[in-house]
RNA sequence: UCCUCGGUAACUCAAUGGUAGAGUGAGCGGCUGUUAACCGCUAAGUUGCAGGUUCGAGCCCUGCCCGAGGAGCCA
């Protein structure tokens, strides 16, 4: 008898066979079993009735339990009635383990309750949906830069030197060495290697001790970022619109049955298409004035002033040429302007604000090394990311995404906790 | 770190300062097409912790602990 996987179940229509999984629900009306199975890949509706199979086949329904481990052997039908149009008619049970008192049962539950059995709720169908989803994402931003013919370069999570200024990091001692910090970003070591091999990217986890509390951070979460020889901050752009378009459209097409029950309106990810809206910081500062915010030219943007101009459109839109304050030391001075940078935040439709940052790195060694000075950064530690100005310097460009971010955009999800499978936040380690 | 809200049965929530209750889940029984099935019965509580006010506190006051939403900061 084959053994089959949920998902690839309509190839087996008037077949007998066997699914190994666990019970998600049952149902009964005394003499006809209903029994909802997951196998991590979908979901059936096995059914028997009284007389049809042996009375101790029929009775171990009385013993299955939600989330209890089972192997079923049974004929495959299409049936209009079955919440998947398929339907197993059972033949045969056979209970691996029975299941004591699962604790998460069909119906509502609060947030610290699921957070705390995150390890069980992962088993849920939106969870289920919602790592798949992040699954394509992943998938298609690899492939997209694959084809490009970026090289995938992995840059450290133990690191001396630090990234940028502001945020605060995560330390440990390290050996006879002293404080090694987690990683939060990949850049620098990305402008080595797109030095060494022209276009590249990274991805992986990155860290903040930040003591962010809102629903778009965590303290660990993914990032992947792209660094590239000789593109300026337009063509960083360019390739920003092609990448986001490319990753939404592709998981529209790959992860449309996931996004239906994530009851997402799919008409607003089918509008991501190039060319995206853009807005110099200067005219966002005159926009939110005139709309009553209180900003002022020089900081940097808050939530909601994110949200009030992400709103004016359907499509994402890049805010660029920051002033140099608000960001972070090895972005390059315009040429024309020396109070603003050229870099690019690129916010995401529907209030989900900023998933992408970008600049034009300084490629200019005397430059670079006054911004250290400025920020009172140790020089010593910046030798090594000082050489690449020193050795053969060029234009060039690159942007960080966050993944979490993203998945939450795309899955139309109200907060972050949900797009990865073990958040990591100020208030939560376990499990 | 700051502001706001919350903590009552395993879960989700009720309960004018006056006998702590419902639904879900669990257990038992019924039902031959259920769709978070339905119907009946049963068990289930140190009201987050420590004090205080009061004849009497789940409810009012003080402190602490835990969580959520937001701010700042960021992807």
């Amino acid at each position: 008898m084959p053994f089959c996987y949920i998902e690839e179940i309509g190839k087996y229509v008037s077949q007998k066979v066997t699914i190994k999984g666990w019970l998600y629900n049952k149902r009964s009306s005394g003499k006809i079993h209903f029994l909802l199975i997951r196998d991590g890949t979908g979901m059936i509706q096995s059914v028997m009735s009284k007389g049809e199979v042996p009375d101790a086949v029929f009775e171990t329904y009385d013993k299955l339990t939600q989330e209890s481990s089972l192997e079923v052997d049974g004929v495959v039908r299409e049936d209009k009635r079955a919440p998947r149009g398929y339907e197993l008619t059972l033949t045969d049970i056979r209970i691996i383990q029975i299941a004591q008192d699962y604790p998460i049962t069909p119906k509502e539950h609060g947030t610290d309750f699921l957070m705390d059995n995150r390890h069980l709720w992962l088993r849920s169908s939106r969870q289920q949906a919602i790592m798949r989803v992040r699954n394509e994402i992943i998938y298609a931003m690899r492939t997209f830069f694959y084809e490009k013919r970026f090289i995938l370069i992995d840059t450290p999570i133990l690191t001396g030197s630090i990234g940028e200024t502001a945020t605060t990091l995560f330390e440990t001692q390290y050996f006879d060495l002293g404080k090694a910090y987690l990683a939060q970003t990949g850049q620098l070591y990305n402008e080595a290697a797109a030095m060494a091999f022209g276009r590249m990217y990274c991805f992986g986890p990155t860290f903040r001790a930040e003591k962010s509390k809102t629903r778009r951070h965590l303290t660990e979460f993914w990032m992947v970022e792209a660094e590239m020889a000789f593109y300026d901050n337009e063509d960083n752009m360019k390739l920003q619109e092609e990448f986001i378009e490319y990753v939404v459209q592709r998981v529209l097409d790959k992860s449309k049955k996931e996004l239906v029950s994530l009851e997402r309106d799919l008409s607003k990810l089918e509008k991501i298409r190039r060319p995206f809206e853009r807005m110099s910081y200067d005219e966002a500062i005159n926009h939110l004035k005139k709309n009553g915010s209180k900003i002022e030219w020089g900081s940097d943007l808050g939530g909601e002033d994110e949200t009030i101009l992400a709103n004016l459109y359907e499509k994402p839109l890049f805010v660029y040429n920051y002033p140099r304050q608000c960001k972070a030391f090895y972005m390059k001075p315009n040429p024309q302007r020396a109070d603003v940078v050229l870099c690019s935040d690129l916010l995401a439709p529907e209030g989900y604000g900023e998933i992408v940052g970008g600049s034009q790195r300084d490629d200019d060694y005397d430059s670079l090394v006054q911004r250290i000075k400025e920020e009172k950064l140790p020089l010593d530690a910046y030798k090594w990311y000082l050489d690449l100005r020193k050795y053969g310097t060029v234009i060039h460009s690159g942007f960080g995404l966050g993944v979490e971010r993203t998945v939450a955009w795309i899955c139309g999800l109200p907060h972050i906790r949900e797009t990865i499978p073990f958040p990591r936040m100020i208030y939560r380690l376990y499990p």
